[in-house]
DNA sequence: TGCTAGCGTTCCCTTAAGGAACTCACGAGG
DNA sequence: CCTCGTGAGTTCCTTAAGGGAACGCTAGCA
């Protein structure tokens, strides 16, 4: 299909979708952040093909999104768990969730609920602001060209 | 490529990425968002083949992500807009913004920069408990069935 | 010795992405 | 009137990626 490379462009979206914006990638996250981590688990977890399954997981892996541990050395067996950079991209599947809630969910609600350790309610995440804490959403800002920006 | 359906599966991640999903698709509403709105323009843009600009903008437009409106009648001329469903989306591109920002920027920084409207500093997202207001990452939460889960 | 489990790899088929060329409607210029 | 240019797609061909099934390998177990 030859794709075309996003890693190369000077976006940070771009590059993120570099790291898990093929099919399956989030999916594969999610499995291994709620507990599904070994190979045959989320094959079955998931309906994907072992081939693309196996992939998926080099490339995760390959870009410190995932770790590839031995959990048992006779025989060899290995589970995959999330690295810091893994972890901060479910982040991103929080968000995810919270736009598939409102917007696909329908009748039938939420799939899955958040409970929130510091409180203890069922929650869901909202965007804040870094400086001022108050709401962050995509119409509130102006967007500026930063120092990676590449020149006009 | 007979790609397995997102769309069916109980998972607001799934659901979410069978709108989004698609190669290029964030990538055109990221470009639609910061007011590139046109055919032409978008695919000078992205450099992506018109073939598949045209499959995207359809299937966006069916999905009630963008908008496709007449700015001119004679001739007939259109550009495509964020709905209130596509705006809230560029919230997860804000987010994807951050990640890309902190794991992908290297040496030049990040390529953009947000001003928040409310405090006019240059900020970015960060996720907050609807219920408390605290900080809420993935490590935070505990993950529950909702009442939209299958029954295993 | 054969069975089974866990993890992949190989092979073939279908379908989607890239790219260039083509279409169509319209306005402008000569 | 004829031709050119522009915006917005569509068509066609080539190539590569996803799906699925079968195969391979290692090792514990009966």
């Amino acid at each position: 299909m030859q794709r075309t490379r996003f890693g190369d462009m000077a976006c940070s979206i771009a590059r993120t979708l570099d790291v898990i914006g093929e099919p399956w990638s989030p999916l594969i996250l999610r499995d291994v952040y709620v507990g599904i981590r070994r190979f045959e688990q989320l094959q079955q977890d998931l309906g994907i093909s072992r081939k693309v399954l196996a992939e998926r997981l080099r490339w995760l892996v390959d870009n410190g999104v995932l770790a590839r541990t031995e959990y048992s050395s006779r025989p060899p067996r290995h589970e995959y768990t999330l690295t810091q950079k893994g972890l901060e991209l479910c982040d991103l599947l929080m968000v995810m969730v919270r736009w598939g809630d409102r917007w696909t969910a329908g009748e039938a609600g939420p799939p899955v609920l958040y409970r929130h350790h510091a409180c203890g309610e069922i929650s869901h995440v909202e965007l804040h602001c870094s400086v001022c804490d108050r709401p962050m959403r995509a119409g509130d800002v102006d967007v500026l060209p930063g120092p990676g920006a590449v020149p006009a």
